[in-house]
DNA sequence: CGTCTATTTGAATGTACTCAAAAGCGGTGG
DNA sequence: CCACCGCTTTTGAGTACATTCAAATAGACG
């Protein structure tokens, strides 16, 4: 699998060398999921944190309903897998599904402890991943409280032109919060415009 | 100013000597906030992340409209400001202001490099709490999306029994992000049953 | 081509919102 | 101690937006 990506992701926030990147690679591996396929279940532990090289995930919550709701998706040089669960050792609130065939680096959860010790830059590096993470979060909640579900739509075609191509929109709908035919509905109001 | 309190937390979650939580205290510095004064105002840059050792606060948002939108509560022993700005040094999203007088533990982000210089062990404390604030922040997201007005205030209720006591109503309404009077409506019909 | 799923459309319903006003409560000064 | 003021909470009426349920249309895939 080619890493090129993987290494620039890193080299971004953190300097590393050859090795140290070598021994890196030592304590991930490849996977391989296609379309539908899971990273974790929810219920299960989630027992890695996935970088995905190639391809587009979504993580949800199925609540008591049975409704889904889009917590995030990932697309290439994203972080994905369900971080309450990874690092708590708790059971997983969300599935991790592929939407289309893809390839990951993970890493397995109990080599966290090895990774840190090994490599104590990535501590920071990890901190930063999920630094920004939250940063996302909190700014997704922000948007779902102070805005409508119009504005919210716009505001993901803005950052994400192309979604429309590699997502279906029930799961646009579902990470926006409104029901299909809601958005179904915006859509129509926005194309009359 | 009593320490106790701060060390504790930290103890909790990495080890810690005498000698280096002595070079800790010499990074931060006690800060009292009279009720209605802030540690950071929106459009600023948020200098300082807080350590409540005593009182009670809250971050907001001020949308287009000028409605206010609390984000965050924080209690005793809890961390508030406005991460994102801190972090990356962009004027702050959010208002964080005391709801009484307040005692806090505050370290400036000059001094986040020489801590984590100083003392390696706190940039895996800082990753803890980095981490638990996005789990908190991504539950809150998901009980936005998959909950009711009514459940969540219940859950809210179970969480923190005595908020009422300490917290007013129409901040709790912005909290669970609805208006003051359907919050009014809500707790009508709890009392009724 | 046929089947299954996604999307669109329609109609009725519901929840929370806005605007407006009344009631309640707490603190301050006479 | 009471009267007043400002702010919070409650209540009412009308409205807007998204939901639910149901059905029709469109697309994707084997």
């Amino acid at each position: 699998m080619d890493t090129t990506s993987y290494r620039k992701h890193i080299e971004k926030r953190i300097p590393i060398t050859d090795e140290e990147f070598n021994t890196l690679l030592t304590l991930v591996k490849p996977l391989s999921l296609k379309k539908k396929e899971a990273l974790v279940h929810a219920g299960e532990l989630c027992e890695y944190q996935g970088y995905i090289v190639k391809g587009c995930m979504r993580s949800y919550l199925t609540d008591q309903k049975g409704t889904e709701h889009v917590i995030q998706f990932g697309f290439e040089d994203w972080y994905i897998g369900d971080m309450m669960s990874f690092l708590t050792g708790k059971p997983a609130d969300y599935t991790v599904e592929a939407l289309e065939n893809c390839e990951l680096i993970v890493f397995h959860r109990n080599q966290a402890d090895e990774l840190y010790e090994k490599l104590p830059g990535m501590e920071r590096y990890f901190r930063i991943m999920i630094q920004n993470a939250f940063i996302a979060m909190q700014a997704r909640l922000i948007s779902t409280m102070s805005q409508s579900a119009e504005q919210r739509y716009l505001a993901l075609l803005e950052k994400f032109p192309k979604i429309e191509l590699q997502i279906a929109q029930h799961h646009i709908a579902s990470y926006l919060g409104i029901t299909p035919e809601a958005l179904s509905r915006i859509r129509r109001k926005l194309v009359q415009k």
